[in-house]
DNA sequence: CGCAATTAAATTGTGTACAATATAATTGTG
DNA sequence: CACAATTATATTGTACACAATTTAATTGCG
């Protein structure tokens, strides 16, 4: 039985996924350039523009990053001067992560960028939201 | 003012769309570790089965990828003698890539990677299909 | 209490991504 | 034909991403 037609490129899922999600990024990029981020970068600081002091942990289970990659990404942060990284004194085994007043002043520049991106896009609300549920819909399902 | 509502981690498309390409990777994990090679590796092999001996600039085009991602992974693939790399005679700045007998057996293996994938995200013919199409609708809107 | 088990980060190693630059071959134009 | 411009790949440098291991602190159990 001839099956190979199914391991065509844009035959799976997994394709359009990647490309989608890599080219998004680069549509982020020219604005998170002008703040001196990355895209992951970014993403860290959303979350704790939404709630400062966290921990890595809490971040990581966000994100879901791991340590090998917020430990240098944070330490990145923390050399820019816009977090800083404080061990806790109840438990030195944890770290906190606080925002510097550059990070969050950064917080009001970066908040054109989501409207800035979705007039790229091109999208409709509508769309934009269908789009989102089903994923969203996806991920809870494989997400533990 | 309050724009900030905007910046929260899941009311933006980006990030659902950022995990749910990192959890599929993930996905395909255990069955590619059996065959030896990375997400990215395997991208590279099935447009390689699709057709065998395109230059680097031609799987490039079609997975986005630059030379400078690709000439490391393709010579990764050839240490594992899954392919060759031979510059052309009647242009000597192009390198074509070709497979070598074990990347061809890999085929056969890989065939039954994406009904086992299908298995795990649990979704229907017409879910995956609508969600491919609309992915790759926003796709072609923001691609060159 | 004492020590094994657990937990939180950090470290190490491998493999992408991608911008920027370099190198080498080919093409096009005066 | 010479040489500037172009093209294809390679290299360099930075920044993730993640598995596996390490280190240090804390907890829990006998």
């Amino acid at each position: 039985m001839e099956n190979s037609k199914s391991l065509q490129l844009n035959q799976q899922l997994c394709f359009p996924l990647y490309a989608i999600a890599k080219e998004i990024t680069g549509l982020y990029r020219p604005f998170l350039d002008e703040l001196d981020i990355t895209y992951s970068q970014y993403l860290v600081l959303m979350v704790l523009w939404e709630q400062d002091g966290q921990t890595v942990n809490q971040i990581g289970e966000k994100l879901y990053l791991d340590s090998g990659t917020l430990t240098p990404l944070l330490k990145r942060l923390e050399n820019k001067k816009f977090i800083s990284r404080k061990r806790k004194k109840e438990d030195e085994r944890v770290v906190e992560i606080f925002l510097d007043e550059a990070g969050k002043q950064l917080k009001t520049k970066a908040c054109e960028i989501p409207s800035k991106i979705q007039e790229k896009l091109n999208l409709s609300q509508n769309e934009l939201i269908e789009l989102k549920t089903d994923i969203q819909k996806i991920l809870n399902r494989i997400l533990p």
